[in-house]
DNA sequence: TATTGACTTGGAGTTAACTCTAAGTTGTAT
DNA sequence: ATACAACTTAGAGTTAACTCCAAGTCAATA
């Protein structure tokens, strides 16, 4: 699959895939004899990976420090298990803010509606549920 | 309350909270006669509201939109709402991903708890769920 | 085989969101 | 009254994560 392919499948630029190839994100992808990145199943999954982890918030750093940690091998599975559970642990927390966010918001767009059949706002904006 | 007070409240430097106020981010501040920053309640309100958001990626640029709109009076409640609508279906989007995030992680994870006990793994790394 | 367009690299530039610095002012404690 | 910490501003600097650029190489087509 080539650069092209793949950023059109995953709507990623080639200048972001090659950055994440470059600092570690991803391992070294798979090239044609001619030095063009030809990307196979492995290298495909990486990438999925590192955007779904990107998606969720984790920085490029932890994502470079879990890569090289892999090509290190075995010996830092403990390692490895302590990163995705510290990532795991990051997760849950932004979730939980974006809830509050999420019912604050809920809150006011409530408000809005009813200000909106009468034209006026009748409370403080800045009110606390 | 002073600028130090609100930043241990809420965990914030003052640095940010300046940058806040001197952007638009939240309104002007209540000051003293010699010009330093008392917050009152309506102020401390807009800094909560500003971090929650801002902890739900709600970016400053949408603050400041919000905040203008909001200056500019009952004029803009149609405006407002639309704001407050997006930056919900932006939360419930980012929460989405996370949630994906989440579920290959826990996955990642129990293989890695397994693992641990035999100090070798089995499967790919990077095999998908 | 010549052209054309996509690919390559190293390195510089951009953007968002702070974060720091310098020079000066305020207010509290001796 | 004087020190001294905490405050003020304008503006410069930093960091993370891309994003762009220039100069060159590869590969499919006329």
């Amino acid at each position: 699959m080539t650069i092209k392919e793949v950023c059109e499948k995953y709507d990623i630029t080639p200048d972001t895939l090659r950055y994440y190839e470059r600092v570690g994100v991803i391992p070294a992808v798979t090239r044609t004899a001619g030095g063009i990145r030809d990307y196979q199943e492995t290298d495909i999954a990486w990438v999925e990976n590192a955007m779904c982890f990107r998606d969720a918030g984790m920085p490029v750093e932890m994502l470079i420090e879990y890569v090289k940690l892999f090509q290190e091998g075995d010996s830092t599975i403990d390692a490895r298990t302590n990163l995705l559970k510290e990532a795991r642990e990051m997760i849950v927390e932004a979730k939980k803010k974006y809830d509050v966010a999420l019912e604050k918001l809920d809150y006011k767009i409530g408000r809005y509606e009813i200000a909106q059949k009468t034209g006026i706002l009748s409370w403080d904006d800045c009110e606390e549920k």
